[in-house]
DNA sequence: TTATTGTTTAACTATAGTGTCAAACTCTCT
DNA sequence: AGAGAGTTTGACACTATAGTTAAACAATAA
């Protein structure tokens, strides 16, 4: 049966193309980069999904997908404030890390302005309400409850998402600067994790007391 | 004389170019697309460019003196920290304002993987020290001080650049879920900047006694 | 074994993109 | 006005790329 290999194949040109999506963009992308990527015949990349474009959707929707979920914490909404933003953190992290090419792929479509990413934002806004919401809420309850200062929560959820993603996309520039990223990549994300948390939560100005 | 109109041609193709190498990449850039941005015909390009690859180079090199211009900001060594800090994150927001093609760039480069970028990182590294060397150093010596609490610079100097850079490239997002950004975009910048600064010296939990 | 179905390959077409060139144009100086 | 320098234009050549097609191949089931 051929079933098993076909869908090899198809699962090999899908992965070598978010991969080549992202690095290259839409239109820096090349189907013969994709097809190398893949160690496949140019030719299969058509037979599987037609036309570049189409790939390019394919990728994107899926890639769409995963940045949705991302945003998805499983938190439990009375615990501490503290214990809710680090296990986002800790979550969200993972989450890129693992599906790198989804962040690139998303900051790129960004960069290139195109009208795809804002019609699949704003289709699954009207359904599933903003992927940040859950957290924006959790920001508004702690501050509420006095546990946290209050702040715009859009904008704590941008410095935080920020303070998660653009090192990602950034990478070879961070390797660069920073010795750690360079040598013990896992290592730099934990230690990136932890900082991010106590920056965000405790700031930098040191305190006479502390709470929580 | 025909200077000051060549010399407007050859501003305006290279502004054109920035901007679209900004949007589109090295590799999905289009000369045409370049011409047609600046309004002129496609062999005038390389009437003052020769090929596409110098054309980016050029561009390249320009955008990257301002990456490392951009941490240069004019600092008082003895002033309180948070001044310091208030004063980079005023200064670089504001230049990456004006300068959003230069972000955008640089960010593509860094998806791109290509070499480039490493080379110049490299090379201005090695005679000029990293870019944000100085700001790394005030901060060691505010934590010294005690103003703040004993971080590690480069991790903060990273959650500060990201907080600063991470929604010009992602702006299309951003404008989709924070209403201020698509109806004011000045006056969501300027509540952005005060927003970094006191999430980033303060934090979010709240104190029962500040200081500072 | 042979027909059938789905997959892979090589060769091909058509188009889009880069780079070149010589003629036309413009400005300036004499 | 006419010569000369630099600039602009349209037409062209060549390459790279997307997409097509038909034949070869592999697996399965009769």
């Amino acid at each position: 049966m051929a079933d098993s290999e076909a869908a090899d194949t198809e699962a090999r040109i899908f992965e070598a193309a978010l991969r080549v999506f992202a690095r290259k963009g839409r239109d820096g992308a090349r189907m013969q980069e994709i097809a190398d990527e893949a160690g496949i015949h140019r030719p299969l990349l058509h037979y599987y999904f037609r036309t570049k474009q189409q790939l390019f959707e394919a990728c994107f929707t899926h890639m769409f997908g995963q940045f949705m979920e991302s945003f998805e914490v499983p938190t439990v909404e009375d615990a501490p404030f503290s214990e809710i933003l680090r296990g986002f953190i800790d979550h969200y992290v993972d989450n890129v890390r693992e599906h790198q090419d989804m962040a690139m792929m998303i900051v790129a479509e960004n960069l290139s302005g195109s009208t795809l990413l804002g019609e699949h934002l704003a289709r699954a806004f009207a359904t599933r309400g903003s992927p940040q919401q859950r957290m924006e809420e959790a920001i508004l309850r702690a501050a509420e409850k006095g546990e946290i200062r209050a702040v715009d929560p859009k904008q704590t959820m941008l410095t935080i998402v920020s303070a998660c993603v653009f090192f990602f996309v950034s990478l070879p520039t961070v390797r660069m600067l920073n010795p750690l990223a360079r040598e013990d990549f896992d290592a730099f994300v934990e230690a990136r994790k932890e900082h991010v948390f106590e920056v965000v939560y405790y700031g930098l100005a040191s305190r006479e007391v502390s709470d929580a």
